[in-house]
RNA sequence: GCCCGGGUGGCGGAAUGGCAGACGCUGAGGACUUAAAAUCCUCCGGGGAUUUUUCCUCAUGUGGGUUCGACUCCCACCCCGGGCACCA
């Protein structure tokens, strides 16, 4: 008799696993390989269950995958590279890289003391200039092809972090995404950027190999954010001042163009100033414009703040009727998207409707409804901007034309006369990925007096982060404070130049780290292309939703431009992407900034790896969000101490017992019950496990059998020792993907001297699944679809057996009385209900 | 405002058109024990009738609909969570 010992047991096959190598994993085309991955972990702090969730998940796919005969490849490593080790590090007085290899040492630690199956030797950490080299490789064949470039824009400039972010990156309508209390500051600063809108159609176009096999939400956030929108450039001439450009608006709707009534600009346009030369309201403008420029850059207010503009004073001719409207400025047109000026179309649009409204500017109805009441423009509360149902009038040639129509034809009209052109504008920016900090990958150029900016040779890669940097979290790159690093040569005339300071964006790292774990020692080149062949695409991805967007793009970015490079023929790296739910403590996702989380170390030394992992698969469904609850978890260790116990108590009996040869002559009833109940429960197992990802109900399903076999104690009467250790081998390897320590220790007590590792995942023969069939059903029987009454039959009676004994039963005779069966719904094994008058 | 999720016992959850509440937690009772813990067994949605047994009835956010039969499908609404938010 032993008592479950986790904290010896896990010891003890970690150490197995690891000197019989059992998760190392080369490239085999002889094999069908399945590439499974979790998204790679910043490491701060110290790891809690909500990091350990995701990794249980993708460990039980990994062990599943595995005993089903696939060449696994599951690899770690670390997001090594960011602000908090830098933030860390000037508050210690210490440097980055101790900091960051301290926490990659407690990371790796604590992955290690869960038992997850990973091929350690294909660790990567990004902060690692074998590692980095490659960022700036990438990066400088971005440059070569003109997808990697310098501009001076406003940024988004993080006061706390003291540095630029993308616009990805500012979240909640103008915070930080790492400190969501501190207002974005926009700045003008030269920048770099990867022209991630050189590959916006491909990146919404794509989406679509991606459904399916995508949560539907991340389709639509990636959706959304590229915002596709196909519609109209089309110039205004200017009226009133010779000589000057017409004015270029964007419109998805050209159809309403004869009900514009206005232009307007975004106060920031470049002709607003030019417009307001010369003009009577100039001094008054430029007041208004003032105020208006300087407005927050808090999204949300913009949503909400009211429309506010003025009028310039200036007239521009409408193109198809040669109207005369007035141009104004407004806060509500944003520079950065489309041309930076509209028409406004007050009858046919929400906003325009409003802005015209307050400002008295005319309503015009060139839409008309094609069913219901006609629009009156005075009457008009609001805008009628359908799109499918309505036809065209004040339109001059294109009356009567449904809007879909007219859009197509007014824009070849357009075209045809020169002053037009259909447009497909993107919400997408290119992707800023400047940063002024430290702790990141150096941009590989150089700027030379003479010969201006200048690539690093790629021979010269990498170039290193300067060992001994002056850290202030202040003012510029800390890399312009150090001259070591700064003052280098002109790799074309060997004279005296500078060093780019800025570094990159560490989503840069996590862009491309996942190819690099095939082939992750590779000093020639990021990687073999071969290898890379051989297991991408990732088959199952598993992360957060909370990189639907910003990783995920990227990402995909990336693949496109290698594709582009000839490196890799596909056209999306991950096939099949999970999202899992967090884990919650008091309502909130537990994290460490909100200091409610529960420590993976801590639970493992309470109650051991096994019962921490089964925990987290038995409580919720994944995708779910998770409350942890410590007197759940109780359950979850008693429930592995009495299968332990299970086991224990009949392994001496058993173990040195052959294996049964499933001949079903001469079984006893409680053998074939036993029996029957395993094999039931091996088959739903294995479609949770595969088919549907319900964990939870799959370890429900091995719960209920263990108390099947509880209730047919004692064993040793009546069933014979072959049987009971078919029994609990089936029970031991159901088990083995989510608790592989307790699982290991019981299949050695079963007499195995070989490793469960090499053990594959059951599979019934005809004879075995033909003693998985029921051979007594339970049948309600309704009357008017209400159960009366539950008979216990031979399985597979038929219809008219079953009703003669419905009929027969007194609790569905009563419910009969005397009337009259007009329908009997049958379905075999299932039900049977008597339909009466 | 728009777009996604979701709403089932005291709690986490199960059931993808066929016995609602599997499994687990909590709680109650029993066995074992000098006792406790651990363990094993039983019970545990509401109401009513019958009271050793069983039967009826209500119940999956609300209201309709489809169906022999609806947690499940359809329509409308309410509530909760998340995402987007002047993108022309």
């Amino acid at each position: 008799m032993a008592d479950y010992n986790p904290q010896e047991i896990e010891t003890k096959w970690q150490k197995r696993w690891a000197e019989a190598r059992v998760f190392e994993t080369e490239a085999d085309s002889t094999k069908p390989k399945y590439y499974v991955l979790e998204m790679l972990p910043y490491p701060s702090g110290t790891m809690h269950m909500g990091h350990m969730r995701n990794y249980a998940i993708g460990d039980v796919v990994a062990r599943v995958k595995r005993m089903r005969g696939f060449n696994v490849l599951h690899p770690m490593g670390w997001d090594a590279f960011g602000l908090p080790a830098e933030n860390a590090a000037i508050k210690n007085n210490t440097h980055p890289r101790i900091w960051t290899n301290n926490n990659v040492g407690e990371f790796q630690r604590t992955l290690r003391r869960f038992g997850f199956s990973y091929d350690w030797r294909r660790e990567i950490s990004t902060c690692e200039p074998e590692y980095y080299r490659w960022n700036q490789w990438f990066f400088l064949q971005m440059l070569e092809r003109g997808l990697a470039y310098r501009k001076k824009s406003r940024v988004n400039w993080c006061p706390k972090c003291a540095t630029v972010l993308a616009n990805e990156q500012v979240v909640n309508g103008g915070y930080c995404w790492r400190h969501e209390d501190t207002l974005v500051e926009s700045r003008e600063l030269e920048q770099w950027f990867l022209k991630t809108t050189a590959y916006a159609d491909q990146l919404v176009d794509d989406l679509k190999q991606l459904e399916g096999t995508w949560p539907e939400r991340v389709i639509t956030m990636q959706r959304n954010w590229i915002g596709r929108s196909e519609g109209a450039r089309v110039k205004f001439a200017l009226a009133d001042v010779p000589g000057a450009p017409p004015i270029e608006i964007f419109t998805t709707r050209i159809d309403t163009i004869y009900g514009a009534t206005a232009i307007i600009l975004a106060p920031t346009h470049p002709l607003v100033t030019k417009l307001l030369d010369g003009s009577p309201n100039r001094a008054d403008a430029e007041g208004q414009l003032a105020r208006m420029r300087q407005t927050s850059v808090k999204t949300e207010d913009l949503a909400t703040a009211e429309k506010v503009g003025f009028f310039t004073g200036r007239h521009a001719s409408n193109p198809f009727s040669n109207e005369k409207i007035s141009i104004w400025v407004a806060n509500f047109v944003l520079m950065e998207y489309g041309t930076g000026a509209i028409m406004a179309v007050p009858a046919h649009d929400e906003r325009d409707f409003e802005f015209c409204r307050k400002y008295g500017l005319p309503v015009r109805v060139v839409v008309q409804p094609s069913e219901g009441e006609a629009l009156v423009e005075v009457e008009m509360t609001a805008a009628f901007d359908e799109h499918q149902n309505g036809k065209l009038v004040n339109s001059g040639p294109f009356n009567g034309l449904s809007p879909d129509e007219a859009i197509v034809k007014m824009t070849a009209f357009a075209e045809q006369k020169g002053f037009g052109r259909g447009e497909v504008v993107f919400r997408l920016r290119d992707w800023g990925i400047s940063r002024q900090r430290y702790w990141g990958t150096p941009i590989p150029v150089v700027y030379c007096p003479e010969h201006g900016l200048e690539p690093v040779p790629y021979k010269d890669l990498p170039v290193l982060l300067p060992p001994h940097p002056k850290l202030t979290g202040e003012g510029e790159s800390p890399l312009a404070s150090t001259p070591e690093f700064v003052n280098t040569t002109c790799p074309k005339c060997g004279g005296p130049a500078r060093r780019e300071t800025d570094t990159m964006d560490t989503f840069v790292d996590s862009s491309w780290y996942f190819y690099r774990y095939c082939d992750p020692h590779n000093a020639e080149a990021p990687f073999d292309p071969a290898k890379v062949a051989y297991w991408f695409p990732i088959d199952q991805y598993i992360g957060g939703i909370t990189h639907a967007i910003l990783h995920l793009l990227y990402s995909r970015f990336w693949s496109k431009v290698m594709r582009d490079l000839g490196l890799v023929k596909h056209n999306e790296p991950i096939f099949r992407l999970f999202t899992q739910g967090m884990i919650q403590k008091g309502g909130v996702t537990m994290s460490k900034s909100r200091g409610n989380v529960v420590g993976a170390i801590d639970m493992a030394e309470k109650y051991g790896a096994d019962t921490s992992r089964l925990y987290t698969l038995f409580a919720a469904p994944p995708e779910k969000d998770l409350e942890w609850s410590e007197e759940s978890i109780e359950g979850s260790w008693r429930f592995l101490n009495r299968v332990f116990r299970l086991v224990d108590k009949h392994a001496s009996a058993i173990r040195d017992t052959q294996n049964w040869n499933f001949d079903a002559k001469g079984m006893t009833d409680k053998e074939r019950d036993l029996i029957r109940v395993t094999y039931q429960t091996l088959l739903r197992v294995t479609q949770d496990f595969e088919k549907r990802w319900h964990f939870n109900s799959a370890i429900a399903q091995i719960m209920e059998l263990t108390n099947e076999i509880y209730l047919s104690e004692p064993l040793e009467n009546g069933v014979r020792p072959e049987i009971r250790k078919e029994v609990l081998e089936i029970l031991t390897l159901l088990l083995a993907p989510m608790t592989p320590h307790i699982a290991e220790e019981m299949w050695e007590m079963l007499g195995h001297e070989d490793g469960l590792w090499k053990a594959p995942w059951p599979v019934l023969t005809d004879g075995q699944l033909e003693l998985a069939k029921d051979q007594e059903v339970e049948i309600p029987v309704q009357v008017n679809g209400r159960v009366r009454t539950i008979l216990r039959v031979p399985a597979g009676l038929s219809e008219a057996e079953l009703v003669a004994k419905a009929n027969a039963d007194p609790a569905v005779a009563r419910h009969l009385a005397a009337r009259r069966i007009v329908k009997v719904i049958f379905r075999p094994n299932k039900l049977l209900n008597l339909v009466v008058e």
